[in-house]
DNA sequence: GATAGGATCTCCAGTAACTAGAGCTTCAAG
DNA sequence: CTTGAAGCTCTAGTTACTGGAGATCCTATC
């Protein structure tokens, strides 16, 4: 029976993330001590362990919950659980891809530039001109890929 | 002179985002007509056709400010807009690479599955044994890379 | 000039997946 | 029994939008 501030410690998690899981039903609410403190049994903690290691892999909380739903119910055939890890496969595809694209524009347009006065940038000037772009001219809507929680590892 | 539907249609912006830009600075308040209605002129087709570039290429908003207050001012050194630059496209490298890693387990993964129930699935058991993991074992901390707005694209 | 329709207005709320802080209480070691 | 770390709840903020309600406006047709 640990704390939450070990079971932290133990899955890599941080504690308001726990309280998180738990308060959107990912996490069962776990036994609590006479004086309101949450106590975690070890299946919690390997529970633990399987969302995060999910969450590493790129899956949404949702499919992690319809992924933990199946382990709770190991009778059940796996064919949902292979069509969502398959799913996620192609999403991860789909963004390697426009990544590898992104990255050729950026270091091509980096490359082009001779330092000076914003007047004759490369930078500057390839961001505002659309035509040099290599990625889908031909109308692609939807959001815009992006990784937000992801710019500023803590210290 | 355009209204807010012709500029969205000509830039790929749904017409909610451009009021968001403007709402965030990122674009100057238009013209109205008597009526409270936006319009808009060239500059700001140019400039919104500037943002949604570079939001293309994955930059954030925070750092689109600091281009355009660039491009707005072209006598300046471009150092900075180089930099920004380089920076993004060292996160782009890394967000490839932990993509990539990210690929080959999800498809060691597929690959194993034979169908069956959960209870023999190997999809699932990877998912819970994190010893099978190739990413970073030793402690990655920091949040997990996502890609929230992109999971479904519009009909 | 009246009317019908689509476009636009503002405001509010919601999304994902957390993260941070305030102000208080509890636990465990010495 | 004290003290300091760890925990509690609650609220609000983050990023980059997206959607809806309910009202108003613009324009084309009759």
């Amino acid at each position: 029976m640990l704390g939450i501030g070990r079971l932290a410690a133990e899955t890599g998690t941080k504690v308001p993330t726990i309280r998180y899981y738990e308060e959107i039903g990912l996490l069962p609410e776990p036994e609590r001590t006479s004086g309101n403190q949450r106590r975690y049994a070890a299946a919690q903690v390997d529970r633990l362990r399987f969302i995060r290691h999910c969450r590493e892999l790129g899956f949404p909380l949702n499919d992690i919950r319809a992924l933990l739903d199946l382990s709770d119910n190991p009778g059940r055939s796996c064919d949902s659980a292979d069509s969502i890890a398959r799913h996620q496969l192609v999403e991860v595809e789909r963004r390697l891809a426009s990544l590898a694209s992104l990255r050729q524009e950026l270091s091509r347009m980096i490359e082009n530039c001779a330092g000076g006065t914003v007047a004759d940038c490369r930078v500057i000037e390839t961001l505002a001109d659309h035509a040099n772009c290599i990625s889908d001219r031909h109308g692609h809507q939807g959001p815009v890929t992006q990784v937000p929680g992801d710019q500023a590892p803590p210290p």
